[in-house]
DNA sequence: CGAATATCAGAAGTACTGACATGT
DNA sequence: CACATGTCAGTAGTTCTGATATTC
């Protein structure tokens, strides 16, 4: 263990007197370095689960993607607009899970210019293995029943509305629908 | 603009249906994938904030850090602490500070082992200017009331105990206190 | 001596810029 | 021709793994 340190006090809690001290309430920066922590805790422990089956967190997620698709394939372009990632890092991306064996390249037969990732069978076979696991690890998320995950979905959609990930606000997930 | 687009839809509610279809509900994934775009979203928005500065958040925020001690400099260690990073990116990110002029590093007086990064002059105008931005952005968490802000703070609070990141899991702040 | 404090070298994963070939 | 798609080279910033010199 990298970290077997434990504070007696909670670092954002306290930062956030001494901010307030300093520069006024500024209940954001909380907020935003929450963000920030859990992002890491989380990242770290599904990588951690997926690690053994030579993928990321990043490259498991476009694993699935393709899984979604009724063929088993979709174009580069598609995978960036999905994922909200820059077109080279799905290069990459299609790259690293191309030389894994789990998927594979081809021209895409509607548009010369566009190439289809297509999951192969091995690829199937790691996705619905990894998704196991992660499952049982609840995603890192242990101790948040179907409520709290609902908050955090519901708190944070506001903000990828502001950030121009998509249009219509309307409530449509996850999870249970409220009529 | 790197991203203009916008889908008409959102693409983590979509994904928690076919999810659902597939392996049945799962509310994590929905939660967890919103910590990451909001993740990133934040960063892109912080760290456009403080580049002008040669900052990045994670540089601002030792910098900030420093300001909160009383005689402007701690060790590194406890940064790393603090911060909750690896021992190898404060030296990493101390050494940045260092060559912008920002930090100086000295000796600790009460341990030889240890090093004391203290912040300059021109370290204190940079992070009463950052900050002052920052807080003009709210964050990037514009939009976000107290309310909001605390909701998040609250929400992921139980996962940094959970990943040991302190005890005494009682109620001591942000912001406003409820007796 | 065992443990803690930094630092260094090196590797991996990510993200961005700019340039570019190709095709619509 | 303007634009979209994907790739490539290069750069930057982060994080981790060892290994190590020093000191408590």
């Amino acid at each position: 263990m990298p970290k077997p340190l434990a504070l007696d006090f909670d670092p954002i809690a306290r930062a956030d007197e001494l901010w307030t001290r300093r520069w006024g309430s500024v209940p954001a920066m909380a907020a935003i370095t929450s963000v920030m922590r859990a992002h890491q805790i989380l990242l770290s422990r599904v990588d951690a689960v997926v690690k053994p089956y030579g993928l990321t967190f990043a490259r498991y997620e476009a694993l699935v993607l393709l899984t979604f698709s009724r063929s088993g394939e979709l174009p580069l372009s598609k995978i960036g607009e999905r994922l909200m990632v820059h077109p080279t890092s799905v290069t990459n991306t299609v790259d690293r899970l191309e030389r894994a064996g789990l998927v594979a390249r081809r021209p895409n037969p509607l548009d010369g210019r566009g190439v289809l990732a297509a999951i192969t069978d091995r690829g199937r076979e790691v996705v619905e293995r990894a998704t196991r696991e992660l499952m049982a690890v609840e995603f890192g998320l242990e101790g948040y029943d179907e409520d709290a995950c609902r908050e955090v979905f519901d708190l944070l959609r506001p903000l990828r509305v502001a950030a121009g990930d998509f249009d219509l606000p309307h409530q449509e997930g996850p999870g249970r629908e409220r009529a």
